[in-house]
DNA sequence: CGCGTTTGACCGGCGC
DNA sequence: GCGCCGGTCAAACGCG
């Protein structure tokens, strides 16, 4: 693996990364007992993010036909062949490191409605009338045996479709909370099936069910997608690591062009609304 | 019985 | 217009 300087991805061009391994990622696997620190296993100077138009399919090159997913069904406890580690979807079990590669700042106009609450009809008048708009999207990758990361919310799968050029199909959830519009779809890394790649569409309107409100980082009622997803996903898996990996990508896009907003580790604890904010304005801040 | 998963069908967007 | 593709629906099914 390359040791560049970790920069973000667009969506668009996250396949392409990803086909030759120049993705960024952390990985603190290596490290499960302490969660203490996480380390860059590779990553390139990606193009700016700030304002990346994503498009509304995650689609990479196109160099082949569709082959069949050799193991597409109990995603949810797949164990990926180069570890032997049991894996359970229990958040204690998974050895994971992930990094947020991309979030999705266009696309705000977002449609409130509860989109399973809608009937066809509903749905097929909204279509003809305007061009589906997209909630926010925020994606990370995930080093993890575990395809489904428990992140403290509840899902429910609602499909599963081949992805194109990889072995590896892709689910999508939706929270199962009602007047939650919250999505998210899952699916591994076809060039390194360690690699599990999370994409959240939306903002959870509701605490976590299984974290409550109560943690070592405080009472949390988080705010933007990005910071209420990495927030709560490291406060659950690496309450500690989290730090390390703001830190660290306070490092890795240390670029001298940039301007220097990366907040200090105390201010994240405090304001921790901003994680969001502080990672991706950070990620995303090089152009 | 309730809840979540599976899976084929369907739909809309998009490129040719 | 047609076909491909990503995303979603919903009935059937499984499980506790």
């Amino acid at each position: 693996m390359e040791n560049n300087k970790m920069m973000g991805v667009k969506i668009q061009d996250y396949a392409s990364n990803m086909e030759s391994n120049n993705y960024p990622f952390f990985d603190f696997s290596e490290d499960k007992g302490s969660l203490g620190s996480m380390e860059l296993l590779g990553a390139q100077d990606y193009s700016p993010l700030l304002d990346f138009p994503l498009s509304p399919h995650v689609s990479g090159p196109q160099t082949s036909s569709v082959k069949e997913p050799p193991e597409t069904k109990k995603e949810c406890s797949e164990v990926t062949n180069n570890n032997q580690q049991p894996a359970t979807p229990n958040s204690s079990s998974i050895s994971s490191a992930s990094s947020e590669v991309f979030y999705d700042e266009q696309n705000k106009t977002v449609d409130q409605a509860p989109e399973h609450q809608k009937t066809k009809e509903q749905l097929k008048a909204k279509k003809t009338n305007q061009k589906r708009q997209r909630e926010p999207r925020f994606a990370f990758m995930t080093k993890s045996e575990v395809d489904h990361l428990e992140d403290g919310y509840r899902w429910r799968k609602y499909g599963q479709k081949a992805v194109k050029n990889s072995p590896f199909p892709r689910s999508y959830y939706r929270c199962t909370s009602v007047s939650c519009n919250v999505k998210k779809r899952v699916e591994r890394s076809f060039s390194d099936p360690s690699i599990v790649v999370t994409t959240y569409e939306g903002q959870h309107t509701h605490p976590s069910p299984v974290m409550g409100r109560s943690n070592n980082f405080g009472s949390v009622i988080m705010s933007g997608s990005a910071g209420n997803y990495m927030s709560q996903y490291y406060r659950q898996q690496h309450q500690q690591v989290h730090i390390d990996a703001l830190s660290s990508l306070g490092f890795l896009s240390s670029s001298s062009s940039r301007n220097a907003t990366f907040p200090q580790e105390t201010a994240l604890l405090s304001d921790y609304g901003l994680l969001q904010d502080v990672v991706s304005s950070h990620m995303f801040e090089r152009r």
